[in-house]
DNA sequence: AGCACA
């Protein structure tokens, strides 16, 4: 079971101008970070085991290597502190004898305004800027317009005064803003649908560049990338149609840096993801496309 | 100008 459906899913990126960073003491690290939890453990077995805490603010678990690392924001570094000694040598669950191990991190754990520990670390930058910088190919690890959003590695800690544990804690994915837009026309698109289908992409386009392009955009589920000869291809998936239509009106042309033929083509799937029942059921000649079901109205 | 995976 599901429960009572997503908590507190953001559904559009906040506007520029949230964090004003001059409200808090940015300083102060007030930021846990603690290791040793098995490795299935789950970002909500991390939030409910500290959101009673006083101070407690938001957490990430992070699912790099082969154990979960667990993130805490506090209100304070008192509290943070307070909490880390707390949960030091805790054991978290006796069947796999996990023993937890906190510390001090070395930067504050970053949240996007109005969530907490959702683990999209991935941050938007101003789509209706359409910022073309062109001339810049140098990629961006992080928005070059208005407000700068960190680095996922910027609060890594560096694990110090403890055994060699993950110190090479890398970010799941890197935020990638595209440098730069070109107009492309679309020739044929099919009917708009929960997948995206990328196209224009050169043999050598990054993988990595592509889901730091598209894993932080609203509604983003999953990307499959498919090497085809001097073509590459990619699927992304979004949990419905209007986060699909979204992306592809926004990011249409955008600029791939990995890619030699400049920017992407957007449209929608002819094989969107969770149809397969639908149109192997489809198979009397009709057109394709045109479904029995009925989802509006 | 290229559409996989369930």
């Amino acid at each position: 079971m599901a429960g009572a459906g997503p908590p507190h899913y953001a559904p559009w990126p906040p506007p520029p101008g949230h964090n004003p960073p001059s409200m808090i003491d940015v300083d102060e690290v007030r930021t846990i970070f603690i290791l040793g939890f098995p490795p299935d453990a789950k970002e909500r077995e991390l939030q409910n085991l500290l959101r009673w805490w006083p101070g407690y603010e938001a957490s990430q678990m992070n699912f790099k290597g082969e154990q979960p690392m667990g993130f805490a924001l506090f209100s304070s570094a008192a509290a943070a502190m307070a909490a880390k000694d707390a949960l030091q040598n805790l054991v978290f669950d006796y069947e796999t004898n996990s023993t937890l191990r906190a510390e001090m991190a070395k930067k504050n754990l970053y949240v996007k305004r109005g969530v907490t520990g959702m683990g999209t670390e991935a941050q938007l930058f101003d789509q209706s800027k359409r910022l073309r910088t062109a001339g810049d190919y140098t990629p961006h690890y992080g928005p070059p317009g208005p407000f700068g959003a960190p680095s996922p590695a910027s609060w890594v800690p560096q694990s110090y005064g403890m055994p060699p544990l993950q110190s090479a804690a890398q970010p799941l994915v890197t935020p990638v803003a595209p440098v730069g837009y070109v107009p492309m026309q679309n020739m044929k698109d099919n009917p708009p649908c929960n997948t995206l289908f990328v196209g224009n992409l050169g043999e050598n386009t990054s993988e990595a560049e592509l889901r730091g392009i598209f894993s932080g955009q609203p509604g983003f589920k999953q990307m499959k990338v498919l090497r085809q000869g001097r073509n590459t291809v990619c699927f992304i998936e979004f949990v419905d149609v209007n986060s699909a239509v979204a992306v592809h009106n926004n990011l249409q042309g955008a600029i791939v840096t990995s890619s030699d033929r400049g920017g992407m083509r957007l449209q929608y799937s002819k094989n969107p993801f969770g149809r397969k029942r639908d149109f192997m059921n489809n198979q009397d000649g009709g057109a394709p496309g045109v479904t029995t079901s009925d989802t509006s109205t």
